[in-house]
DNA sequence: GAATAATTTTAGATTAATCTAAAAATTAGT
DNA sequence: ACTAATTTTTAGATTAATCTAAAATTATTC
């Protein structure tokens, strides 16, 4: 059995180590587990006795194939938990963050497959991003970022890469919200902010910081 | 704050004084919560501490107002959940008890007065146990159990005492489910066992000690 | 390519929750 | 009311997860 604070670590491990692709470092995993440096080593050794991540001394660390599956388990159900809050309970998706990542730790399949199956099977979470599924197979998921999009084209929003209330909440006050169209009007050289059009009426400025965390696709 | 584990220990001195109106021993909350005595009374001292419990030595324990609040708290929390595990995702009455104790802990407020909604408000969980409101209040429940009927009479079951996934389940085999009618047809004087007709059809015997576990109301 | 800086690990403590074994207090039986 | 039985508490350990401070390793820079 994998403890909740085991899980947790699994579960950033699984994200820093997508993020870049290579070996995640002690400091980064630290930094993620709002711990030391010194807990983390501690951590790595036990999690590698498990064989839940390969791990060498000074080296950084991986998931195993176990690992990465028990990571993809939690992750589904904090997103599934984050589909119910959202669209059962009719919380707000800058809300749900930190009582999903509670709710993640319950430990029952079937619990997960019947909520999942009660959700009509969701693909995406409320922020767009993808719901592994009971294989922990994650959707295909092909989405630019914003900042990526040339002048004059038209995309729908379909994610967000960074998750803090603040910047939900500055996306729900200027109507930026999953599904939105965008076109963006005009890309300032200097700065790289952006002027856009939402849902061919509202045309307002965004900073290149908010362009690079709204995730889009061409339609 | 209130750990996971003090929780658990409060809920467990609430439903043992609730039983016996009175102070509760040391070794009655072993049991209950699978520990040692020794261990109870460390954790004691530690409630005490918190002011969560009233507790001298050797003398039994029982709640304060506050202790009682957050036990009442925990509660409600589990017979919410296990409202929403069998009306909303389909699970048995037999299979949400250990679901419902990890539920019970996720600590949020605002996710139980959306779920409180969600589910209509309402008043008994899946076993007819009543579900306090969020002031704490249990809603009156003057139930009689089935072994106080006399023979003749006719009765609505509202409720369970005994929760074991065995007895649920042999309930279900024999289709004694909540808001079934209940007719005393006999009763054994030898061994207390009852001859019953439910929904004024099917006939059969159950014992004194499975009618002791049936709560029920006169219509 | 040595010296310095940064990162990581180890050593030794701490806290929460538990245990066993022994001591202390209470309750029961005659 | 005194002894015996039972219950409860204390003492001392253990495990999981964390910390600080010091040591070891790796990376950087001149």
């Amino acid at each position: 059995m994998t403890s909740f604070t085991e899980e947790n670590y699994l579960k950033v491990i699984y994200k820093l180590s997508s993020e870049t692709d290579s070996e995640v470092s002690t400091n980064a995993v630290a930094e993620q587990t709002q711990t030391k440096a010194a807990s983390v080593s501690d951590m790595l050794r036990k999690l590698s006795e498990k064989k839940l991540v390969s791990y060498q001394k000074y080296q950084g660390v991986r998931l195993t194939a176990e690992g990465e599956k028990v990571a993809l388990k939690v992750i589904r159900k904090h997103r599934l938990w984050e589909v119910f809050l959202v669209e059962k309970l009719g919380f707000n998706w800058d809300e749900v963050h930190d009582i999903a990542e509670e709710l993640e730790h319950i430990d029952s399949e079937k619990l997960v497959a019947k909520l999942d199956e009660y959700l009509g099977f969701p693909s995406f979470d409320p922020h767009g991003d993808p719901i592994p599924d009971h294989h922990g197979v994650m959707p295909a998921q092909t989405y630019l970022t914003l900042a990526e999009i040339k002048k004059g084209e038209e995309v729908i929003m379909m994610g967000v890469s960074e998750h803090s209330s603040a910047f939900l909440q500055y996306l729900d006050k200027i109507n930026l919200v999953l599904g939105t169209s965008i076109e963006v009007l005009d890309i300032n050289n200097f700065d790289k902010s952006l002027q856009i059009i939402l849902s061919q009426e509202n045309s307002l400025f965004i900073t290149h910081e908010v362009s690079k965390n709204i995730l889009v696709k061409v339609q």
